[in-house]
DNA sequence: TGTACATCAGTGAACGCGCGTTCACTGATGTAC
DNA sequence: TGTACATCAGTGAACGCGCGTTCACTGATGTAC
C-alpha cells in the first residue's frame, strides 16, 4: 500500500486505512482473531461506525486484507532471516528459518491465528493470498534443496513430483526460490517442515504446552534436526 | 452419563440432555465449532429457547460438556484400535494408532475443532478435561516404550524427565499406561507423536491441503515411520 | 487573489437481526396418604 | 382406588446487548476559472 504518494486526499485515505487496520489488529490481539467488530474499531478511532465504510466495503473486505497482510509479514520475517546469513551451512539455516517463523508467530499471535488457525468460513482465500502464502515457505526451498529425500519418503516424494508435473504454478514457485535444487526433493522437504512447524507453533500459540515440562524451542530444534538428519543436510 | 437408570423423570432428563447435545453437535458440524446457538438448538428440538436452561446452566456449560465428551470419544477411538491388536509389533501399532486418531478426526471434524483447534476464550479447561486428554495419548505410551530416545533428543528428554520428577500426576499417568516402559522415553516419544499428528491432522481438517498433490495418509505414514526409525521401534 | 463549484469524509438515525439470559406462569406428570 | 399435593418441564414475554449495513445529510477540503 503506497503511503506517502498521491494527492493529499489520497495520502489521508491511506493513512486512515492503515489506522483502521492497526486498531482492528490491536482489537484482535486482545480478543483473539474473530473478535473483530467494525463498530468497536470505529469507536477506538473516535469515529462513528458507518465511517469505516468509506474505507472498506465490508467487514469481510477488511478481514481479507488483514489476512493478506499477515502472510506478507510472515513471509517477510522468514525472508529477513534467510537474507541475514545467506552463506551458512544448510543445516544451520534450517534451524534459523524455523525459529524465525516461530518468533514471528509468538510476537504476533493474532496474525498467526488469522492465517493458520482461524476457521475462516466467510473469508475465502483469493488467489493473491495463496500467492503470498508461497512466500512463507519459499526461503526453506533452497535450503532443503541441499539434501535428499530418504527411502521411507519415496511414496510421498512421488506424489509431490506428480503435483509439480501437473501444476506449472507450483513448478515455477519452486524454481524461483531454488533454481539449482531438485524440485521434488526441496518440495517434499518443505512439506514436512511446514507440517512439523505448524504442529509445534500452533500448539504453543494456543497455550496447549502450558504446564508441560518442555521448552517449545527445544522441541522445534529436535524436529528440525530430525529433518536435517533424514535429508542428510550438510552441516558445513 | 447414565442413560436408562433412575426414575422415569431422571431418565427423561438424561435423554433430553443427550438430544440437546446431539443437536448442538449437528449444528457445529455444519457451521463449524463456535457456531453454537442455544436458540437455534432449541428450535431444532421444537422447543423455546429458555427450555434449554432446565438442562444446562448456560451456553458455556454446554460447551464445556461437549469438549469433555469430545476428549472421551477421541480417547475411545484410539483405545479401541489399541485393544484391537494388542500383540502386534510396536512399529505397526504406532502407525495404526496414529491413523485411528486421524480417522476419528476426519469423521468428526467438529469435535476435533472443539478440542484441538478452537480458540476457546471462555471455555476454560477444568481439571477433569485435562484428565480426559491424557486418555488420547495414553495408548501411545506403551508402544513408544519399546523404543529409545535418540541423541539429538537428549535435551528434550531431560526436560521431560524433569517434568515427570516434579509432577506426580504425570508420573502416574505414564506408569498407568506403560508400567514396564522407561517413562522419559515413552513420554518424549508421545510428545513428538502428538505434535506431528496434530500438525498433519489440523491442517487436513482445516482444508489447507486442498489442491496439494499429496495424500495426508502418506504424509502421516512418513512422519510416524520417521519416529519409529529415530526411536528404533521393533518391527517384529 | 477571489469566487463558484465539486468532491468526499464523517454524522446520526434507522433497519432488522440474533444472541444469552431472567422471570413469573401454566399445566402435565409423578407421589403420598 | 381415589384424592390432595408437590415437582418440574416448558412457555411467552421481556431485557439489554451489539452486530453489519443503508441512507440522506452537512460541512469541510480541494479545484478550476
Amino acid at each position: 500500500m503506497p503511503v506517502g504518494n498521491g494527492t493529499p486526499r489520497q495520502r489521508y485515505r491511506d493513512q486512515v486505512r492503515a489506522e483502521i487496520k492497526e486498531a482492528a489488529l490491536a482489537q484482535m490481539y486482545i480478543g483473539g482473531a474473530g473478535a473483530l467488530s467494525l463498530n468497536a474499531v470505529a469507536k477506538e478511532l473516535g469515529v462513528t461506525g458507518p465511517a469505516i465504510y468509506k474505507y472498506f466495503r465490508s467487514r469481510d473486505d477488511l478481514l481479507t486484507e488483514l489476512v493478506f497482510d499477515s502472510y506478507g509479514e510472515a513471509a517477510a520475517a522468514v525472508r529477513a532471516e534467510a537474507e541475514r546469513t545467506p552463506h551458512r551451512p544448510p543445516r544451520e539455516r534450517l534451524h534459523a528459518l524455523a525459529e524465525a517463523y516461530r518468533q514471528w508467530a509468538i510476537a504476533a499471535p493474532h496474525l498467526f491465528q488469522l492465517l493458520a488457525i482461524m476457521p475462516s468460513p466467510t473469508v475465502d482465500s483469493p488467489p493473491e493470498t495463496i500467492e503470498r502464502a508461497k512466500g512463507v515457505l519459499g526461503p526453506f526451498l533452497p535450503v532443503l534443496g541441499h539434501g535428499r529425500t530418504w527411502p521411507a519418503a519415496a511414496e510421498l516424494r512421488e506424489q509431490v513430483q506428480g503435483w509439480i508435473d501437473r501444476r506449472d504454478a507450483v513448478a515455477d514457485w519452486v524454481r524461483t526460490y531454488a533454481p539449482e535444487a531438485d524440485s521434488a526433493t526441496a518440495l517434499t522437504g518443505a512439506l514436512i517442515v511446514w507440517v512439523r512447524l505448524h504442529g509445534i507453533v500452533s500448539l504453543e500459540i494456543q497455550g496447549k504446552f502450558t504446564g508441560m515440562g518442555h521448552q517449545p524451542a527445544t522441541l522445534l530444534t529436535v524436529e528440525m534436526e530430525s529433518i536435517a538428519d533424514s535429508m542428510a543436510l550438510p552441516a558445513t
